[in-house]
DNA sequence: TTTTTAGATACTTAATTAGCTAAATATATA
DNA sequence: TATATATTTAGCTAATTAAGTATCTAAAAA
């Protein structure tokens, strides 16, 4: 039972949920895209996903200096669908769609410079 | 989003999962008997009830001085089978299945008497 | 080799939450 | 009508958690 709480409490929180639904949608965000799409501090995302890789609900790949998250393929299916049902629709997942496609259209490298020198997008 | 999300705190305590893993498969149970499943206060039982209340999954009838919870027919049906196949097997709900079956077996009032007189079961 | 960079970790603060006791509430019972 | 009872609400405490800033780490880039 230690692990199902792990896992509920690890989307418990609603800018968890909306990572989890990003990376759904998405498939692999580097951590200054997710400080981008989130609007926190990096280092808040790191904990965030750091939350979410001790529930075993994401993996993660080194690429340079970057770091890439994906949700896990051990990620609980109907966990999923369910919350993806429950929030599809949803104002700021529709919001996070949008933007995501704008972060997305950045060169990596260009969104992590310009975040550092407080341009972004 | 506000609304799956307040569904998924509801269940990332321990406690209120037991429950709602109770109520799933017992049907009904008054405060009393949670009281005693759980083994915490009166008050503290009222106030988890409370929080699943608010979140839309369980409901409650009053029957004379006791009040009857159970799921609420808009308990998310993908998510309680989730839940469900995620605790299958773990200690303390398989603990909880036989701890019920025992106060199950006692009629209330003598439940909610003894529970008074510092007894129980 | 030195510098730069992306991300993780440490520390702090403020907010939230789970547990308890005391008291209140609603209503059944005597 | 007074009393008893099951449950809820109020108030408090301790623990947990999300956010920020400062600093560290690993390793890429110059």
């Amino acid at each position: 039972m230690e692990k199902t709480l792990k896992q509920i409490k690890a989307l418990s929180d609603g800018n968890r949920l909306r990572v989890v639904m990003a990376l759904s949608a998405f498939g692999e965000l580097c951590v200054c895209q997710i400080t981008e799409l989130l609007q926190v501090s990096t280092p808040t995302v790191s904990r965030h996903m750091s939350v979410l890789h001790n529930a075993g609900m994401v993996e993660s790949r080194k690429d340079a200096r970057w770091v890439h998250y994906r949700l896990s393929e051990n990620f609980p299916e109907a966990l999923l669908n369910w919350a993806e049902s429950s929030v599809a629709g949803s104002r700021i997942i529709l919001k996070d769609k949008q933007a995501l496609e704008t972060i997305l259209s950045f060169p990596r490298d260009e969104l992590c410079r310009a975040r550092k020198q407080g341009l972004a997008v």
